[in-house]
DNA sequence: CAGTGGTCTAGACCACAAC
DNA sequence: TTGTGGTCTAGACCACTGA
């Protein structure tokens, strides 16, 4: 007889990994558990809320109660690259040209940026910057849900004020490159966050799920010194997706080295 | 007048963010909040208990009451390479060698591999597989505190019997290496989890904060085949860490490409 | 419109750290 | 010893969905 609402979870827990309870099932009602477990509402509330933040069950509202989720069975890898896409613009490697996802909304603003960023671009936190904000929720298909902010350096924009306009993502590198006459050097830092109330509804993340953040930096050396000319902040599920990466290897080795693994640009 | 515990959370939010209310500072007792609020015990309590899963206050027991919890300010980063460590074993850049830092505890165990390793390997999930596990929860550096599992291909332990040994982690890249008479490829997946109850007790995190997991697998190639040796699994807090990478580049460039960034393996 | 979970009130007992 | 938050009980009202 399980007294409180750890006990409870726990045990509901254990009926769902033991597949005793599946995907949409509905659970037992709260009266139910009441009497099941000897214990009051407020208990069983809380133990199903600790199942909810844990992402294993969901409410939908109504009356067809409380039901364990759907969880993803394994994340979908992203192999983080750059190349050319399909339609010759610089973008992750083997994600569409995001114009043409349905359901995508950019906006262009100027804002203060944040102090993360700003310790990234090397300028003061709260200076206003461009920001190039791209939503995407589409709710048919998981691969497109993710939130992505361009910030760029002030010194490029004003070098370089076509990146001021809302000309299309995939350009900007190009520009970027031809102006500084040498490569883009591209680098991301990854780490998770709680999402914030929008960025869970935002991406439909239940409660509890941790957000992958990736935020990649394109530097190029203006006049000798390295210029971080945009900051790319890309938030998603950290439960739908693992990010891949390659090492690099510092030092001699005793052997030929082989190119990282084939299919890296490839799944 | 705050009526719902969202409410009274976002007013102490509030707070904290204004910075009326600072690290270690105490926050009004709950029959204070009920007072002011004009809500129940309950509501005070679920309040609280939302800003605690933030990682905003918490509670340490006793007369002291619940205080504003002190927040690192910047993430550390760690860049992701692989070189020769001051000892000559191969290693994480910029890590020490394990072994030398206090407070390490490593065990080595044989025990059915979990799904996710398992797919990484090419084996099947449950099979047995030598595991050598690290904690790393030193208290007194937070630079320190991170879980470590070794999960080896049992395929390679049966070819390279040494593995097997606790002969100290550094050197099984070098056996590795001389065995496959090539340099070994590594490539590392980072996504974040809510920790168990286990992981959240070793590391000291706070309820709510993720856990930034990295996997790199070493992977060579034996009889013309990829053989992925060993699965790392490595945990931390992702409110203290951020992995850094550099991004490669696929196709053509149009002028000479640079390295990486010079502080790459510096910081 | 019946039944679901969501949330708040009110009151009680407990463990714990600091005084 | 005292005051802190942690947790449970018991009862009430609400919004929502699906039969």
């Amino acid at each position: 007889m399980a007294r409180t609402a750890e006990e409870v979870a726990a045990e509901l827990r254990g009926r769902i990994q033991r597949a005793e309870l599946r995907a949409g099932d509905r659970l037992p009602t709260m009266t139910g558990l009441v009497e099941e477990h000897g214990v009051s509402r407020q208990t069983v509330r809380e133990a199903l809320n600790l199942l909810k933040r844990e992402g294993l069950v969901e409410y939908r509202g109504g009356r067809s109660g409380t039901t364990v989720r759907e969880r993803p069975v394994t994340r979908l890898v992203r192999s983080r690259g750059m190349e050319r896409d399909h339609l010759g613009y610089y973008s992750g490697a083997n994600v569409q040209h995001w114009r043409l996802v349905p359901g995508t909304r950019t906006t262009v603003t100027t804002e203060p940026v944040p102090g993360d960023i700003a310790d990234l671009l090397g300028i003061e936190a709260g200076t206003p910057v461009i920001a190039r904000k791209r939503l995407n929720g589409d709710p048919e298909n998981e691969l497109h849900r993710q939130l992505t902010d361009s910030w760029l350096h002030p010194a490029a924009v004003e070098a370089l004020p076509v990146l001021a306009g809302d000309s299309g993502l995939g350009g900007i590198y190009d520009r970027i490159e031809e102006w500084a006459e040498q490569p883009i050097v591209w680098e991301e830092g990854v780490t998770a966050v709680t999402p914030s109330p929008a960025e869970a509804g935002a991406l439909l993340l239940p409660s509890g799920v941790p957000l992958l953040r990736v935020i990649r930096t394109s530097t190029v050396k203006i006049d000798g010194r390295p210029l971080v000319v945009e900051a790319n902040d890309i938030r998603m599920s950290a439960e739908l997706f693992s990010v891949r990466y390659p090492i690099t290897r510092r030092g001699a080795a005793r052997w030929p080295v082989q190119p990282a693994s084939a299919d890296f640009y490839t799944n």
